[in-house]
RNA sequence: GCCUGCGUGGUGGAAUGGUAGACACGACGGAUUCAAAAUCCGUUAUCUUCGGAUGUGGCGGUUCAAGUCCGCCCGCAGGUACCA
């Protein structure tokens, strides 16, 4: 029987299909596992990155499925969002038709991988059903006060009247019309997010076991808690006329109190109500007010990366020694942290060190090395022992903290402050293709939230989109309502919600089944039974944001009364992505691989096993079209061997393996490892690349012998490690041959890996010089002496200082002379 | 700029502080074939005076032992709050 991907994947998909063998059952009584993959952005057509993402959520899913567990794994897709407008603005398409073809084409792509997902949980979040429960979720948030509106700055183009996201300002310029953009100060909602910070960051103690490091210390430095001495700096007296007593002081924050002595000028962010009230009043030249604007409207990253500032003209008095500090305004101060305005200290900081050289401004160090002597052409940032600090003088750095602060609190004039880098969350866009924000503004009744029996606030589908204004603030009838509380004319919020609002619950939305879908958004009951998502698998750039936002909802869900736990993603793996010579696989480099076209040629199973064989999920996947024809001839030699060799049975065979040959003891030793390696990758390592190396070394072990009863056993044994990645060939030769009994939890047998006599390597300071093979059971007295014996060639006129014997692995003889 | 990773043969990668290069791709040699494809078997880190020497981005350190742990440097990637 040859090998032919498409009958065999063509016969098993729709088996699948007839046999709805994936949907979930509602039986919560038995043991659950809920398997989840990042949903896609329905951009067309399925890319690589996908192809990796539900390849590996599937041979979970698959995984635990044999082994008896009831499995959720559904798909959904994430369909408001940009693209679709951007899709709208070239081709004219309209958003919704372009994005549901998208869906559709993309569920084919599904099924012809042979995923095996939960098809009757299907969603997309721009369905009307999704936006509902949605819209009544953001009313609850908003009645519990976590969510409200402030100014925030925004890009926008002064041609297209629009507000752009950050992917669309290139250069500094709008993508469409090339105009510069400035930045503009608009009303925003906000979530609010920083109420959870302390808990956020707390809480990713109980990720630990489960999540990677490198995730946690991302989201660690993200909320960036930091404990400091927050203070006034008042202005001299010239500097109080100059300002026309407007104001007399301003904030700021530091984490290092100990290094106050040293503070040599004070930067405001050129967003500073200060330097605002200055460019109003005309109290800085042309040639400043045009830096400072420039600094505006430049990215937050290359505010960042060449530092600029200018002075104001300005000076504060320094809190403790009364000397005058000069005040300037310097692009790398955020508004958005701390107060908007910074002490430096270039002796003992980089930032303020690079900006104190550039515009020569005098460095003056307060604290030096425990030993050593401090370098004056670099800032000095550890900790040591102050000087010229007064009273504080010969303090080292943490007792110098501690006592400031208690100085600053006890004057009253400062106090011990704790700080997050973390910002709420801004949530508005002026855009169409998203979920509106159900809220009404009534001239009588101020801000209002639409009734939860009128929703969902659809989207109205006559629009034109140009990426000129905002089409719904522009569309002639849509906005005009009747306020819900007074039935006065009023108008709806024309601001749609990002797009992590839809990400950020989900996982949720997918515990509720056909029978409650309508109703609810999902039950108590379902919820308790299938959170939390066993395994989470996407993208490592979702480290932050996507993760961030999906634990703040859950947590504010809990706090609503809807669930009962603190976390939602109790295991997580990152993928790394899909490259080809060397670069992300992106249309605009024209290096893509298409998997339809893959599938075509070589079968879903040749890509599924390519994509996990390559490299393990959390590393760079480098594309390779020869090692895809590899993964193919594995499949074809793993088929066409099982017809010549299997025979047909409903229990896996015994065996007395006291009787066998040497070749045939060594395949069943590779078999047993191979299994052996398959539940610790499917339980704990998830490096299903050495996991298919185990599987390939078997089929070379097996290949050396011809005994029936072995390769038998070895087939049940292996169809089953293997369903999960090539299901389709393999549910083709557990039917052919075993009935599919053997798809089912599989045993490791210790008899097979007793061996009589093992090899040592033999290591002479440390360095491999020779391998000894010594009986099993020998002491280690019996291995040093086995041991010197044959390596008495290194050692001849050396002392010996030291013998280790690593059982199993090697001895090593320290020697000198 | 800042935060987080990564760097091993011609290539993808393995090595859970203990024999570096498993497994695979490619290449080379052979079998089969009228011939080719397919298939099967074998060789394959580098240098070598064939004794051995060198070798995991670079420099240094810890250890009996370092690809693995620590420090600094270089390169690449992800994130940087309106791409998702």
């Amino acid at each position: 029987m040859e090998y032919s991907s498409k009958s065999i994947e063509t016969k098993w998909q729709k088996y699948w299909q007839e046999h709805k063998s994936f949907e979930p059952s509602e039986d919560f009584s038995r043991e659950k596992k809920y398997i989840l993959s990042m949903f896609p952005f329905p951009s067309g057509r399925l890319h690589m990155g996908h192809v990796r993402n539900y390849t590996l959520s599937d041979a979970f899913a698959r995984y635990y499925r044999q082994q008896n567990f009831n499995v959720l794994h559904p798909i959904g897709f994430d369909s408001f969002g940009m693209p679709a407008e951007n899709a709208a603005i070239k081709n004219g398409s309209h958003p919704k038709s372009w994005t549901y073809d998208n869906i559709d084409y993309m569920k084919n792509e599904f099924a012809s991988l042979g995923f095996s997902f939960s098809k009757e949980r299907e969603l997309a979040t721009s369905d009307e059903l999704y936006t509902k429960f949605e819209q009544g979720f953001i009313i609850d948030m908003y009645e519990k006060g976590l969510l409200y509106r402030k100014k925030g700055m925004l890009n926008w183009c002064p041609h297209d009247l629009t507000v752009l996201a950050n992917e669309q300002v290139v250069d500094g310029c709008c993508w469409r019309c090339d105009t510069p953009i400035v930045k503009k100060d608009m009303n925003q909602y906000y979530f609010k997010i920083t109420e959870y910070a302390d808990e956020l960051l707390a809480d990713l103690d109980k990720l630990e076991s489960g999540w990677p490091k490198q995730v946690l210390t991302m989201q660690e430095n993200w909320i960036g808690k930091s404990n400091g001495l927050a203070f006034d700096l008042y202005f001299d007296d010239t500097s109080k006329t100059k300002l026309s007593s407007n104001f007399e002081s301003f904030d700021v924050f530091t984490t290092r109190p100990d290094t106050i002595y040293g503070v040599s000028y004070t930067a405001l962010a050129p967003e500073h109500a200060i330097v605002s009230y200055m460019i109003e009043n005309k109290l800085l030249s042309s040639d400043v007010v045009a830096q400072i604007e420039a600094m505006k409207n430049s990215s937050s990253i290359e505010r960042q990366k060449e530092k600029s500032g200018v002075a104001l003209g300005l000076d504060v008095i320094h809190p403790l020694t009364g000397e005058k500090i000069p005040v300037w305004v310097a692009n790398f101060v955020l508004m958005d942290y701390g107060s908007g305005a910074v002490m430096a200290v270039p002796a003992h900081d980089e930032r303020d060190f690079d900006f104190a050289k550039k515009y020569d401004l005098p460095i003056k160090a307060v604290i030096k090395p425990f030993d050593g002597e401090l370098n004056p052409e670099a800032a000095y940032t550890e900790v040591g022992e102050l000087f010229g600090s007064s009273e504080f003088d010969g303090l080292n750095s943490k007792e110098a903290q501690a006592k400031i602060i208690a100085h600053f609190q006890a004057q009253n004039i400062g106090k011990k402050t704790t700080n997050y880098k973390l910002k709420d969350w801004g949530v508005s866009r002026q855009r169409y293709w998203g979920a509106p924000i159900p809220f009404i503004h009534c001239e009588e009744c101020g801000l209002v939230m639409e009734k939860k029996e009128n929703l969902p606030v659809a989207l109205p589908s006559d629009v034109e989109i140009t990426g000129e204004g905002n089409p719904l603030e522009k569309h002639p009838t849509w906005k005009h309502c009747k306020c819900p509380k007074c039935g006065k004319d009023a108008v709806r919020e024309t601001d749609t919600m990002d797009t992590f609002v839809e990400s950020s619950w989900y996982f949720l939305r997918f515990c509720a089944s056909k029978t409650n879908w309508e109703k609810e958004a999902f039950s108590a009951e379902q919820i308790k039974y299938w959170m939390g998502v066993d395994h989470y698998i996407g993208g490592i750039e979702h480290a932050i944001l996507h993760l961030l936002y999906a634990r703040f909802f859950t947590k504010v869900f809990r706090d609503l009364g809807y669930l009962e736990f603190d976390e939602p993603f109790e295991r997580l793996l990152t993928q790394g992505m899909v490259l080809k010579d060397g670069a992300k696989m992106s249309k605009s480099k024209g290096n893509t691989v298409d998997p339809d076209a893959l599938i075509e040629k070589y079968g879903a199973d040749t890509a599924r096993l390519f994509i996990l064989f390559a490299a393990p999920p959390t590393q760079e996947l480098e594309w390779n079209d020869s090692a895809v024809e590899g993964a193919y001839k594995f499949i074809k030699r793993f088929h066409d061997r099982a017809f010549t060799h299997l025979y047909a049975t409903d229990v896996i065979p015994s065996i007395d393996h006291t009787t066998l040959n040497k070749e045939e003891k060594f395949a069943r030793k590779k078999v047993y490892e191979a299994l052996a390696r398959a539940n610790e990758v499917y339980n704990e390592r998830y490096t299903f690349n050495t996991m298919i190396a185990g599987v390939m070394e078997a089929m070379n072990a097996l290949n050396a012998q011809s005994n029936k009863d072995v390769w038998t056993e070895a087939y049940w044994i292996m169809a089953s490690i293997m369903e999960p990645v090539i299901p389709h060939v393999a549910w083709e030769i557990s039917e052919q041959f075993f009935g599919r009994k053997n798809l089912a939890p599989q045993a490791v047998i210790d008899e097979v890996f007793e061996e009589d006599s093992i090899t040592l390597g033999v290591s002479i300071n440390g360095k491999r010089r020779t391998e000894i093979e010594v009986a099993a059971d020998a002491s280690n007295e019996e291995i040093i002496l086995i041991a010197k014996e044959a390596g008495a060639k290194w050692l001849e006129g050396m002392s010996i200082v030291k013998e280790i014997v690593v059982p199993k692995k090697l001895v090593n003889i320290v020697v000198k002379g």
